[in-house]
DNA sequence: AAGCTGCTCAACCGCATGGAC
DNA sequence: CGTCCATGCGGTTGAGCAGCT
């Protein structure tokens, strides 16, 4: 069909947001809540269309935004999520509520896409002098096509043992998984752990290149953004941690809300689920994977694990 | 110091999807 | 059922920056 884009009228401001404008779209979600966008740009003036506004909310800012300073442990998941999902950011993102879809999107473009590469051009190497069962190898196309399907099988398994151990790990950390993310589908609510409220960094200049840094910035100009959250559950002082729990209540309209709860976790999390973060294939269908291939193992920890997580879940 | 190059990431674009009419 | 519209998603772009020569 071919429908005229939606951001082709004149007087469309497109580039860069400015403070203000933060200010306004941060304004008027905090009253409205997120989702209707396209009553926003009329609603507050702003000269965006109503896509730039969603998209400048999701991947920038939206409380709980996580940015840079990947951890291992996200990358071993970002790597073996990929490798499941494939170029699926929002659903991959969905199992890192503090990232956005585009942040992983390029982090995966920029830089683990050349590890994997770098990788992978040391094991073709390998390879070149043993025996290869590479299919990324010249010699791809002589592979036996049972070769293909058991590179293919340790493949899928190598990403369920490396998930595997990111949930594990993340289970002995209590910081991700059980602390600041749900499992997309569920209405579980994770337990809370009160820890002291880290101020944010020093004020960030309102240059036009750095300006990008600063929903800090944005919560210091509306202190109603802050104001509704006594506690939060971050201690890192590079994250927007302190954000993440303190979005208001939602407004009696409820508008693009679903699924708000007493606990202010879960709160941040339905917010996010409902808001943005849309279906996907569900964790359980990843658990079953992986409690699948436990039980083949025998490894009762991991199962019981993903039972107990499952016992939360229902 | 100046110019060049490569990298990063915020933002844009176009298409897909799903709901309303 | 077909069309329209709003929203979501993934690929791509380009401005700004850092590092190198």
């Amino acid at each position: 069909m071919g429908r005229p884009p939606c951001c082709d009228k004149i007087g469309v401001k497109k580039g860069p947001w400015t403070p203000e404008e933060d200010i306004i779209l941060v304004s008027y979600i905090q009253q409205n809540g997120p989702g209707n966008w396209r009553s926003v740009p009329t609603n507050t003036g702003l000269m965006r269309c109503s896509k730039s506004c969603r998209l400048r909310w999701t991947n920038y800012l939206r409380p709980g935004i996580k940015r840079g300073n990947f951890t291992d442990q996200e990358d071993n998941m970002i790597i073996h999520l990929q490798a499941l999902l494939g170029n699926r950011w929002a659903a991959i993102a969905s199992y890192l509520p503090q990232r956005t879809d585009n942040d992983i999107k390029n982090y995966w473009n920029t830089h683990l896409k050349k590890k994997l590469s770098s990788n992978s051009d040391q094991e073709n190497h390998h390879h070149h002098h043993g025996a290869s069962t590479s299919s990324s190898s010249s010699g791809a196309t002589t592979i036996a096509k049972g070769q293909w399907e058991r590179k293919l099988q340790t493949d899928i398994h190598k990403a369920k043992q490396a998930l595997t151990e990111a949930l594990s790990l993340d289970n002995k950390s209590t910081t991700s998984w059980q602390q600041h993310q749900q499992p997309p589908q569920t209405t579980t609510i994770p337990p809370i752990h009160h820890q002291p409220v880290v101020l944010p960094p020093p004020p960030v200049n309102f240059t036009a290149t750095t300006y990008a840094l600063s929903a800090e910035n944005i919560a210091r100009m509306l202190p109603n953004w802050l104001k509704n959250s006594p506690k939060s559950s971050q201690t890192s002082s590079e994250s927007l941690g302190p954000l993440n729990h303190q979005f208001p209540s939602p407004p009696a309209s409820d508008h693009g809300f679903k699924n708000y709860s007493n606990s202010e976790v879960s709160e941040t999390t339905s917010f996010f689920q409902d808001e943005s973060k849309p279906e996907m294939p569900s964790l359980s269908f990843l658990e079953k994977c992986l409690v699948d291939d436990a039980a083949a193992q025998g490894h009762e920890g991991l199962m019981n694990m993903c039972l107990e997580e499952n016992d939360d879940l229902f």
